[in-house]
DNA sequence: TCAAATTCCTAGCAACCCAGTCGGAATATC
DNA sequence: GATATTCCGACTGGGTTGCTAGGAATTTGA
């Protein structure tokens, strides 16, 4: 069980954008000599994030992306669903019809755990990972922010608007 | 971020083992018609999970599999381990050195991730998995577990004991 | 004593998916 | 018009997963 370098990525290079965010485009070039990848597959990476309206681009010279709504309202799950990140644990991952009842006994159990990553993932905001402080703060928090309830799973679409629309 | 079946099938397997745990062998061919599968597939999960200490084989004729100590003592952490499934989302999955700092500004997050999931793994004994109830119930009581604060970060071994060694 | 039933062990393989490359079109700026 | 960039689709090699096959070892029962 483990994430694709898709996930990593978009989360990394949103949070290096993220921590550049002063309104100006970063181009992928930038972006992927920062994160030590290449340009052309986190250009793949970028295509979904911006269908999702998690960042627009701006084509031509001096283009490059930006976020298009405050870090502090992007939560990792969004990120990492939106370049197609799983975390179906069921056999029926997929499929909504789960009638395999023989096999389904421990189905509620698996499902719970994907629930659970989820959860976790939603708990964090973009904005708490741009800001990345020494190793062993940043360890520290993330457990006591799992404790924490937040509420940014809402769907809040007064922000982002329809700027990135396909 | 999918599971994969041989840390599907072991699971539902030992359960279904713990279902019948009146101290006989069940058979392999048994298990794998219960559960709809090859035996020959279900041969080689079986195989680290006795390595592991979790089941015991007898052979021969009469022969079969049968838990090694009470469903109550194994958690589903124990049992996805044994077959080698990981969980570790951090670029530097394996590698006990992490020292590639630009990749790295993300990497206790995945770490916290990876041990979320670990936790609710933990959690759960196969006893409570094989009682299974109507499905309808029992995500009312994964969910409920969840939610509940529960400390078990650290490692605590007055509880489960050192029972559940690797 | 032999046949049958079972675990135990190793090798192999096809299909799938991931990670990444490549080439080029569209578009904006200088 | 040259250049820099996003945008778009196709392609591919390699690794892993899921599974099969065959046979040796061992125990039980007839």
């Amino acid at each position: 069980m483990k994430l694709t370098t898709r996930g990593r990525y978009a989360v990394s290079a949103l949070a290096e954008l993220a921590r550049r965010g002063d309104g100006a485009c970063v181009c992928l070039a930038d972006l992927a000599e920062a994160q030590g990848l290449s340009t052309a597959y986190l250009e793949q990476v970028f295509q979904p994030l911006r269908s999702a309206g998690l960042v627009c681009g701006a084509r031509g010279r001096g283009g490059g992306y930006k976020l298009c709504r405050p870090a502090a309202n992007i939560d990792i799950l969004s990120i990492v669903d939106a370049v197609g990140e799983t975390f179906d644990a069921t056999a029926c991952a997929g499929r909504a019809d789960c009638r395999d009842g023989e096999q389904c006994d421990t189905h509620d159990f698996w499902l719970g755990l994907s629930e659970h990553v989820r959860d976790y993932l939603r708990r964090t905001t973009l904005a708490q990972l741009a800001m990345a402080p020494e190793p062993a703060e940043q360890v520290v928090r993330f457990e006591a922010v799992e404790g924490s309830p937040d509420r940014f799973s809402r769907p809040r679409r007064s922000l982002s608007g329809s700027l990135a629309r396909n």
